[in-house]
DNA sequence: CACTTGACCTGTCCGC
DNA sequence: TGCGGACAGGTCAAGT
């Protein structure tokens, strides 16, 4: 699910928890979502010092102290939730109960284990294993590679301080039922605008980002949807589906229109759009709401802001005609058949 | 080359 | 209640 304003929700509130913390153990499963080298884990990422959290697109980028980064892109149903105490607790992503129910589950790929910075000399003459708080997680692991257990899935591999012997001050899981996410381990010099990212377009929300920009990338593909351009990364950055149905509803631009039937005026109208459900989806926490599901099990908010995507039979907010879905660039794809006409 | 489609996975929901 | 099929917010490689 995470596009641009949840991936920046994801990337604030674990921007107030990670930094400074040393990553003293780690755990994963499935080499395909994590597929460095063990040696490169145990010696760049076990006992570093987490330095900063950045994002570009819909990928999240963690700088360590060893001038390592571990780059993390979430994909359809990727989820990062924070553990410490009651509260310091932060989830976001893929609106499941996995955010709050207890981890790890079976969608759980990896598992960070975090210490205070100030309380590493303490952690070593804690000798005394703590088992109700961490056998759990050893337990419910040993549970997950059970039912994990197929051809192209890895034993669960550990590095550094044991989970299971003691309480760590915090943890971070990577969940990702779909298991389309991954996890990479990075020089910190690759992890750039040079190197790894140099395919993405430019970030929409940046403040030198202008229409005139925005006009010029977009007509670097004249015979495409304009939503299949929404959509392509080398395009702008950071645009899904829901919020390319909802730029475009705003913009009353129709999803299968070619860009060459586009004026100019229309598609400065999208880029005002664009930007603007973006910053709205921001304010809003992204549309998954962290407390979609909350400490009780109830449902919390989930797309509150939408005036089209998942809309369909409803009325348009605008002109009250009956909100359709179809499939455009290979997507559901929301709009109103009254504001946003086809040109033929 | 420009553009579209299928595959990657698992879970859920809907109709029979 | 069970079962097959469609579908899910992303991105590539393979296909047209």
């Amino acid at each position: 699910m995470p596009e641009l304003p949840e991936v920046e929700t994801i990337r604030r509130g674990l921007n107030n928890y990670l930094p400074d913390k040393i990553i003293a153990g780690l755990e994963y499963d499935w080499a395909k979502g994590f597929p460095n080298t063990t040696a490169d884990v145990e010696q760049f990422v076990i006992g570093a010092r987490i330095v900063r959290i950045w994002r570009r697109a819909k990928m999240l980028i963690i700088d360590l102290s060893t001038n390592y980064s571990l780059i993390i892109h979430l994909k359809m149903t990727g989820q990062l939730v924070y553990r410490a105490s009651k509260k310091e607790h932060f989830g976001g992503g893929h609106p499941s109960k996995s955010l709050v129910d207890k981890l790890p589950d079976r969608s759980t790929r990896v598992v960070m284990c975090l210490e205070r910075t100030s309380q590493n000399s303490d952690s070593q003459k804690n000798t005394q294993p703590s088992r109700d708080a961490t056998g759990g997680i050893r337990q419910s692991l040993a549970v997950s590679r059970d039912v994990d257990d197929k051809k192209d899935r890895n034993q669960w591999r550990h590095f550094g301080k044991n989970l299971s012997a003691r309480e760590c001050a915090a943890y971070l899981f990577f969940n990702d039922q779909r298991k389309f996410g991954w996890m990479r381990l990075l020089p910190t010099n690759e992890a750039s605008d040079q190197y790894f990212f140099h395919a993405l377009g430019p970030e929409p929300l940046a403040a030198n980002f202008s229409d005139v920009a925005f006009c010029q990338q977009v007509r670097r593909h004249p015979r495409a949807s304009i939503k299949a351009v929404l959509l392509n990364q080398s395009v702008v950055a950071g645009v899904g589906n829901i919020y390319a149905d909802e730029a475009l509803w705003g913009a009353k631009i129709h999803p299968s229109t070619k860009v060459s039937m586009l004026t100019t005026g229309q598609l400065n109208t999208l880029f005002i759009k664009l930007r603007h459900v973006l910053s709205l989806g921001i304010s809003k926490g992204g549309s998954t709401d962290r407390n979609y599901v909350d400490a009780t099990g109830k449902e919390g908010k989930y797309l509150t802001f939408a005036k089209v995507f998942r809309r369909q039979g409803q009325p348009c907010y605008r002109c009250g005609t009956i909100i359709q879905k179809s499939r455009v660039a290979g997507r559901g794809t929301h709009f109103c058949p009254r504001c946003q006409v086809e040109p033929r």
